[in-house]
DNA sequence: ATTATTTTTTAGACTAATCTAAAAATAATA
DNA sequence: TATTATTTTTAGATTAGTCTAAAAAATAAT
């Protein structure tokens, strides 16, 4: 059993990994963890004798194949949280994240199940991510961020990057939601700012924006 | 802020001094949280100076009104976790104590509003008990141990005291659930078991056993 | 009223997770 | 290549919560 902070060096462990091919490095992981570069070291240390990790010291850190799984069935129940609150209470997506950071640490295979059962299996969370299965398996779509596509290109908007409530609340004031179809029209080559349709609607975004907005084709 | 620790502690500070007028000891704090009296008394003299105990050493504590209050948010949560849990995931009622222990401290108002309103503010819990308003305050009803009952007379079956799986699942089959009808027949001088009906089922009841279901009258 | 027992508290040590400051290793640059 | 800069690790200290063992206070028994 991991202890509540070990759950969440391993998840930020993941998201990092997943992020990049190469390994991970101590300062990464410690601005993700908003900590000093020391304590990494000695988290880093422990969870490589736990075996989910592999480290090597000044080398970075790679994922196992069991940190890997551990890691997916913490982000099944934050996914399923945040489907939850957003789907039965009402929350709009960009409240749901904090709440859920705490909820993905309840420690009960059997109420996942039933939470899962009581959702009807959703195979995305409310930010169009996808769910990963009991055994920490994660089928992946392929997707492509919105500012590397070409312009006269389209797709259907599957997730956003991330989770920072300003940016979601901006994404749903330009209709720019999970589901939904998007048309590149234009590339401004100096800042790289893009013009798209939503749902016929045309939007501006910047390349800040536009790298955060996951499309799959 | 309290820590998990924390709120635990006074928890069973609370429940300790409910059911007894007096003042709560060391050593019962220690049984209850199962832990040793010296670590009792290190918790509680920092939860004396945040407010929510007094504390006189080799005197013992009392809850302050603060700390009942805070207390009581703690309880309601957990009572409505419970709720949601056998209402809405189809938990049975001797199986949700151990997760409601976790969900309890899940620290968000504004979920506990939304899960209280989608239970449709629900005024008790599986097992009876009162769910405290959003104040912190408890309408509690007057009630009986069944073991205190006179033969030939009648109440409803308001609450169960402990929580023991074992007593849960033994109450389900004979059939003595919250809200149920209960008479009682004839008491035993010997052992203080006692016959009572219900609804129409005869059924007999160690003193172990009637001390722990509460009736109101 | 004095002694014995029990309860409670203090003192000091331990673990998990964190930090700062200094040392060691790696990477970058002249 | 030698030097400088950056990154990472180690060493030692800190906090929350826990423990054991010993001391102090309260309670019970003789």
């Amino acid at each position: 059993m991991l202890s509540l902070t070990e759950e969440n060096y391993l998840k930020a462990i993941y998201h990092l990994s997943s992020s990049g091919t190469q390994s991970v490095s101590t300062n990464e992981i410690a601005k993700a963890m908003q900590t000093k570069a020391a304590s990494v070291t000695d988290m880093v240390k422990k969870l490589s004798i736990k075996g989910l990790i592999y480290y090597q010291r000044y080398y970075g850190v790679n994922i196992t194949p069991k940190g890997k799984s551990h890691a997916l069935l913490i982000i099944r129940k934050h996914r399923l949280w945040e489907t939850f609150l957003v789907q039965k209470l009402g929350f709009t997506w960009d409240e749901v994240h904090e709440v859920a950071e705490q909820l993905e640490h309840i420690q009960s295979a059997r109420l996942i199940d039933k939470l899962d059962e009581y959702l009807g299996f959703p195979k995305v969370d409310p930010h169009g991510d996808p769910i990963p299965d009991q055994h920490g398996k994660l089928k992946s779509l392929p997707q492509v961020p919105l500012d590397q596509m070409k312009p006269g290109s389209k797709g259907i908007i599957s997730s956003v990057k991330d989770s920072d409530p300003t940016l979601l609340k901006y994404l749903d004031k330009i209709g720019a939601i999970p589901g939904k179809k998007i048309l590149v029209v234009s590339r401004e080559e100096y800042d790289e700012s893009i013009e798209v349709l939503i749902e016929k609607k045309k939007v501006f975004v910047s390349k800040e924006v536009s790298k955060n907005i996951l499309l799959s084709v």
